[in-house]
DNA sequence: TCATTGGCTGAACGCACGTTTAGGGTACTG
DNA sequence: CAGTACCCTAAACGTGCGTTCAGCCAATGA
């Protein structure tokens, strides 16, 4: 089952190969601007074999945020077993089928919607999980608002795959993009995560000051 | 010039008020999800008066560019002046032309193109002037890859505002979203900024000999 | 053998889009 | 008063879209 996605195209139904070339039009482009003729030329069959087998053109989007919700759930519970945040980071982006995989994710947390929000919900879920450990070992200090660390985690690596393009130097070739930039951030965002960016609690002391003067909501927040 | 673009829209020329709108829709979906149809009904015009005004619905958006290019210029230098990071995030998402401005610089970066580049270009290029003060200052330690430090808070700040709709609570009103989201942030990223997330060096050291172990460049960037 | 099923196509439909064109209305200017 | 310049509109054009429909063709099963 997490085997049989890697494989030369000519062993797919054709059902299967309009599927995966949606997943990467989609991903590339964005689901509206890439139309049902361009994926059927890509596969090389006509429009209509496409909506005869999904229906209509949300039907073929709802079958591919299916196949990739069982994609990542695969590769998260393999990766999550005995992998460290470096070293999936590191990884992904090296193999065409995950840069197609993350393109698709990250198309869909830029559209919006239902589906991306079960997917951004899933990553903080499994970065809290990741925290959680990493403070049962002694490698990081608990916190009051862990929520608020994970999510802070998220903004990182999410963000540095949508920005993907623009942290690759300009000319990087497309399937390489996403692998570039986590490498070129990698070492200074384990540089900020092992020892901070301020020398001195100047700022966190202000911003404790702004939250403690305007009590804008009924806040529990600013506490500890 | 910067005053004069907070004005009810009776103030403006039918121009202006097109422009207004784009920049408005532009941001809200996105160039190709906005018909020029929807512009004009929007401001009460014939969709023939757009392209009378602008030439085409490229033209329009050319127009929008330039216009945020100059209200972004000179928000920037305005701010750059007395304020601190902290308040100045704090700050934006309160006004709602501030946030009609963010939107369009989110479709912009997400939607990519050489507008985008620049506008990336020049996130980077404060951000390190405002690190390098701050470094002089004592506040911050040198580091090695002041670039790479400079990215990394980038991505920070921008990631936050591209997934503004996923960190505010469901629900939260179109217009707080951003400033919401930001609020939610601001502490742990500064308790990150400040303390760190790793009270040791492992996953730090573990990269670093990653990268030593693996010369996959002519690389200069393991060292010190 | 014939009927049935399912993958598949070519042609067409209705629609929304960006754009063009011809011209109406109003206010300056000689 | 005629002429001109400008703001603006109604109507239409061509294009590409998602989708529908009638039917072809090969394989299957009785």
């Amino acid at each position: 089952m997490c085997s049989a996605r890697v494989r030369s195209d000519d062993d797919l139904t054709t059902r299967a190969r309009i599927r995966e070339a949606a997943v990467d039009l989609f991903g590339r482009a964005g689901f509206a601007a890439t139309s049902v003729r361009a994926i059927a030329t890509e596969v090389g069959v006509s429009p209509a074999l496409l909506l005869h087998h999904f229906g209509s053109k949300d039907g073929l989007r709802q079958a591919c945020d299916d196949h990739i919700t069982g994609w990542l759930t695969d590769e998260i519970e393999r990766v999550n077993v005995d992998d460290t945040p470096a070293t999936v980071m590191s990884l992904m982006g090296r193999r065409p089928e995950y840069n197609t995989m993350i393109r698709y994710v990250r198309r869909t947390i830029v559209d919006g919607g239902k589906f991306a929000d079960r997917v951004f919900a899933s990553l903080v879920t499994d970065t809290r999980r990741y925290l959680a450990a990493e403070v049962a070992h002694g490698h990081a200090p608990p916190t009051d608002d862990e929520e608020g660390r994970a999510l802070t985690l998220v903004v990182l690596s999410l963000g540095t795959h949508l920005l993907a393009q623009y942290l690759a130097p300009p000319g990087t070739a497309d399937d390489d993009v996403i692998f570039v930039a986590g490498e070129r951030l990698a070492l200074p965002m384990l540089e900020m995560l092992t020892h901070g960016l301020y020398s001195d609690t100047l700022m966190l002391d202000a911003y404790r000051e702004y939250l403690a003067r305007i009590p804008h909501l009924t806040s529990e927040k600013g506490s500890r």
